[in-house]
Parts: C-alpha cells; sequence; structure tokens
RNA sequence: UCCCCGAUAGCUCAAUUGGUAGAGCGAGCGGCUGUUAACCGCUAGGUUCCUGGUUCGAGUCCAGGUCGGGGAGCCA
C-alpha cells in the first residue's frame, strides 16, 4: 500500500487503501460493535488530522491500541472510508496498525491534549510544535519564507549570501556579538610579545582568528549594496544579530531579515516595492494556508482575516515625517512624549498614526538626518533624508528602509558628522567612486511579517527556538 | 537597562489576620457511548523557585538572587 501524507489522505476519494505514519493526538474508545477506538493521527502536512478507526478485533487491539496515548508514533494500513461519524468526511478503517515509538510516561509527557501557556510551551520548545499552534506557525512561516524567495525571484531579484561574520558594523548603531577564538582567561594585549593575564592594554586581536575584531551581521545591507550596484536588483534573506539587551515581545537576539536593493531607484520606488512585497505574501499566505489561517483566526485573532485582506486591498498611506509631526501635534490624544519635529517617533505615536488614524499601514519617509543613519541619501532641504518607515497596526515599525546616499562628497561628509571612521568604509565609498548610481532598498523584520499574519503576540513564538537576553536553551 | 506584576501537583490556578496545602485540566483504572474540547465514578500525584532572616510556628512577613510576564527605551 502507498504510504501518503495526512493531507492527500483527507483530500482523496475514499475507496483508496492507504498507509499512513505519523503521531496520535487523542485516542477514544468505543464499546460500539465489540469495542473499536478512534485515533487521530497527524503527521504535520496539514492542520487537520485524519481520523483512523481501529477494530477490536485487529490481533494488536488489546495489547497495543488500546493503550495508545499522545504523541506515539505509529503507521496505519487501511482503506479510506466516508465517515459514519459528523466531524470529518473521511476516515481510515485500519487493517493493520504498528507502534513504531511509544510515549514511555503519559502521566509526565510534557504536552498532554490540553491547553498550555505560551510562556510554558516557550520552555518545551522541542516538543511545541506538537501543538495545533505551532505546527501551524511552522507552516505559516516556511510559506512566507518561500514567498519572500518567489516574490523577489519572479521580478527578476538575485538571492544574494551576505555574510554573517563580519568586520564591519554596519549602521553603528546595533551592539553586535563578537566572534572570536581568543583565550578569554589569558588575552593578548597590545604593547609586547608577552602575554600575561591582567595586563593593561588594549586587547591584541591581531592575534585572533580573523587578525581583526569580527562580529555577527547586523545587517547585511552594506554588502547587498555592492552587489546591487552591479546585478541591480538583489535580496537577502538570512539570520541576523543584535546583542542589545531589549526584553520585549517584539525583539530577538536572532532574527531572520529580508533586505531587498534596487539601483536606478529611490525612495518612492522603494516604497512602493515594500507595499507590494507585503501585499503579494499576506494574500498568497490566505490562499496557500488556508486551513492554518482559519485556525490563528479563530483561536488567536478574532477578525485576522478580514484584518489581512484590509492590508492587502487598501493602498498603503504615505506621507512625510513633518506631516506626520502635524497630525500628532494636532491629535486629541494624550501622549507620554512630546511631539516636536527633530524628535523620533515614540511607540505611543506610531500606534496612534496606524491604529488610529489611518487605521491601516503607513509609510513615513523624509525623516530628520540627526535621527537617521549616514548612509541615508540627503534631501534637496539639507534637513531630512530618504529615509522610510513602514509601520503596522498592532506591531508598529515592520519595515525600515531609505534611498541609499549615492554622491561621495555628501557621504563622506555624513560619515563625518556622524563620528565614524571612513576608513572602515573604503570599500563602501569604492561603490560611489566607480559607477555610482541612485539605489534605495529596505529590511523587513521576518518574524515581525509572522506576527502580522498570524496575530500571534510574543516573537518569540514565531521562531523555532527563540535567542534573547538570558535565552538560549536548545 | 528602567518601571510594575508573578513563581504552590505534569499544566492552569486557589489557600482569609502567619496556624493540618486544595480544585480544575491532564494521567492511570473502571463504567457508558460511532467517538471527536465527550460524559460519570475512583485513584495516584507536593523539598510551595533558590539562599538567608524574623517567629512557638512561614506558601503567606523581610533581605538578596534566579527565572517568567506586561509596559518603556532601542530597533527589524
Amino acid at each position: 500500500m502507498a504510504w501518503i501524507k495526512v493531507s492527500e489522505a483527507l483530500a482523496s476519494e475514499a475507496g483508496r487503501e492507504l498507509t499512513v505514519k505519523g503521531w496520535v493526538r487523542t485516542r477514544r474508545d468505543s464499546k460500539a460493535d465489540g469495542g473499536l477506538s478512534f485515533i487521530q493521527l497527524h503527521d504535520g502536512t496539514c492542520h487537520d488530522p485524519i481520523q483512523v478507526v481501529a477494530r477490536g478485533d485487529l490481533p494488536n487491539y488489546e495489547s497495543e491500541i488500546a493503550r495508545l496515548t499522545t504523541a506515539c508514533a505509529i503507521e496505519v494500513d487501511g482503506r479510506l472510508v466516508e465517515s459514519q461519524g459528523k466531524g470529518q468526511a473521511v476516515e481510515i478503517e485500519a487493517s493493520e496498525i504498528r507502534v513504531v515509538g511509544w510515549v514511555e510516561d503519559p502521566d509526565t509527557y510534557p504536552v498532554p491534549q490540553k491547553r498550555h501557556t505560551f510562556e510554558y510551551l516557550r520552555e518545551q520548545a522541542h516538543l511545541r510544535t506538537r501543538t495545533n499552534t505551532f505546527s501551524a506557525m511552522a507552516r505559516v512561516r516556511h510559506r512566507l519564507a518561500m514567498g519572500i524567495h518567489r516574490f523577489f525571484d519572479e521580478r527578476g531579484f538575485y538571492w544574494v549570501h551576505t555574510p554573517i561574520v563580519t568586520s564591519s558594523d554596519a549602521e553603528g548603531a546595533g551592539q553586535m556579538f563578537r566572534v572570536s577564538t581568543l583565550d578569554l582567561m589569558n588575552l593578548p594585549r597590545k604593547g609586547d610579545g608577552q602575554q600575561a593575564a591582567g595586563k593593561s592594554g588594549e586587547i591584541d586581536f591581531s592575534q585572533d582568528f580573523f587578525g581583526r575584531p569580527a562580529f555577527l551581521t547586523v545587517s547585511g545591507q552594506l554588502e547587498v549594496e555592492t552587489y546591487c550596484c552591479s546585478l541591480s536588483r538583489v535580496y537577502t534573506f538570512g539570520p541576523t544579530f543584535r546583542a542589545e539587551n531589549s526584553n520585549t515581545a517584539r525583539h530577538l537576539a536572532e532574527f531572520w531579515m529580508v533586505e531587498p536593493e534596487i539601483a536606478f531607484g529611490d525612495i518612492h520606488d522603494n516604497a512602493r516595492l515594500a507595499e507590494e512585497m507585503l501585499k503579494f505574501l499576506l494574500d498568497d499566505l490566505l490562499t496557500a494556508r488556508a486551513d492554518d489561517m482559519a485556525f490563528f483566526d479563530l483561536r488567536i485573532e478574532k477578525g485576522l482575516i478580514e484584518r489581512l485582506r484590509h492590508v492587502i486591498e487598501s493602498p498603503f498611506r504615505v506621507l512625510t515625517y513633518t506631516e506626520a509631526i502635524d497630525i500628532l501635534s494636532k491629535a486629541e490624544a494624550s501622549f507620554e512624549f512630546p511631539v516636536a519635529w527633530g524628535r523620533d517617533l515614540q511607540t505611543e505615536h506610531e500606534r496612534y498614526l496606524t491604529e488610529e488614524h489611518f487605521k491601516q499601514p503607513v509609510t513615513i519617509i523624509d525623516w530628520p538626518k540627526e535621527i537617521k543613519a549616514f548612509y541615508m541619501r540627503l534631501n534637496g532641504d539639507g534637513k531630512t533624508v530618504a529615509g522610510m518607515d513602514v509601520l503596522v497596526p498592532r506591531i508598529g515599525e515592520i519595515i525600515g528602509g531609505s534611498q541609499r546616499e549615492e554622491r561621495l562628497d555628501v557621504l563622506d561628509a555624513r560619515i563625518a558628522e556622524s563620528g565614524l571612521e571612513s576608513e572602515g568604509y573604503w570599500w563602501y565609498r569604492d561603490l560611489r567612486r566607480y559607477g555610482t548610481v541612485p539605489h534605495a532598498g529596505f529590511g523587513l523584520g521576518f518574524e515581525r511579517l509572522i506576527l502580522l499574519a498570524t496575530g500571534m503576540q510574543n516573537i518569540r513564538d514565531v521562531i523555532p527556538f527563540p535567542r534573547a537576553p538570558k535565552q538560549c536553551e536548545f
């Protein structure tokens, strides 16, 4: 008999002989018809389990089948039949059930079939994917990741594998994780040839693995710009690391980021690309994972699907920072932090704009240069730069991007203003020396996209093994 | 990093002024039923987060720590 996925079995016509393999969700027994058991079997290929009917006359019924508990792994041979009961169209009439793996102690199995808090399941990250929510999350995450590749591939973008280990500190913004093979108990010091613990003086990184300080990347942007200035349309998609001691439901120390970069494009092309991408991804997800999305809509956030459709169907509101400040200063809401031109927007301001004033995603462009990174293109007014933040309800900032400064003299001035050393950016400056071109790009926090798409509240629940301050189990 | 809250059975939570630690869910056994968030009965299950202190007596009060949650900052 052909071994098929549960998803395929559920979509098949009755009468088919088949084999399915998976894990028991529940077993219910009945004394009817000489005894039988109903087993809900799940293999992760779709949201719904399939019901297996095991008759009492199966040879191992008393010895094994009647002792199956949640999470036992089994193989089932049988025939797909129309279900006599309500709740499912088809079920499997088992002709043979083989137990592959038992659960050693059902009483202490960490994830029995009952409600659990997400906080508890986080401590059981190796088992939580056996629950409805986390298997749905895994399928949604996969679909969104594949959607990102498909979206860009269909539009002629090349996926560039920017390095994880880097010596440049991208924006000088985020705290970085150091990568080193030096002996922490005996660090080499500058000054003389002798190495001795406790000696004063700076650490001599020339003796480190790379011969210089190295870190985990906080962004692939600077590197991907080099490919953009040759391949025209590129993107990175990979893990990113921030050593910030931030403990919130929206931050991770290790997260995945999508960073497209387009040549011969400006801030408006950039904003359009961001909007088109988000809409494509959400629309594709609602179609391809309708089963899981219905679950999130029912159990995680009521009205989720309707809200996502609203995001897909209504144009994003694009406005300048100056306009945003104007709206906020006229707002009747009372803010904890003051609203004034030149100050960064606080979370409460972002939420007001996207949740209360516009009630849809908002793209804010043209920010004061003092509060944005050095590489953002200086506008004609000399006061603002072509930066861009996309804000969405409930999440806040989901995308941050900009048109890049392509003029070498302006870039050098901005590097100097920002107090950075221009030497480290020699290769970044070279892009402006040899065939410079207007270009733009943005970074999308992949896990924040998943929060938006699923209605989940905590970012640690939309990545398989979350890494955060004091959290690196598994 | 800052502010607030919390930690008691496998899980979620009770426990009055400091005085014998309980329930629901889950689990095991039995009953009933083409069951499906099943239902009914019985049973088992505890170093009350850690260290120290106050007290005749601490789950409860005090100090320090660890971990978790909510909010903020920073950001994606």
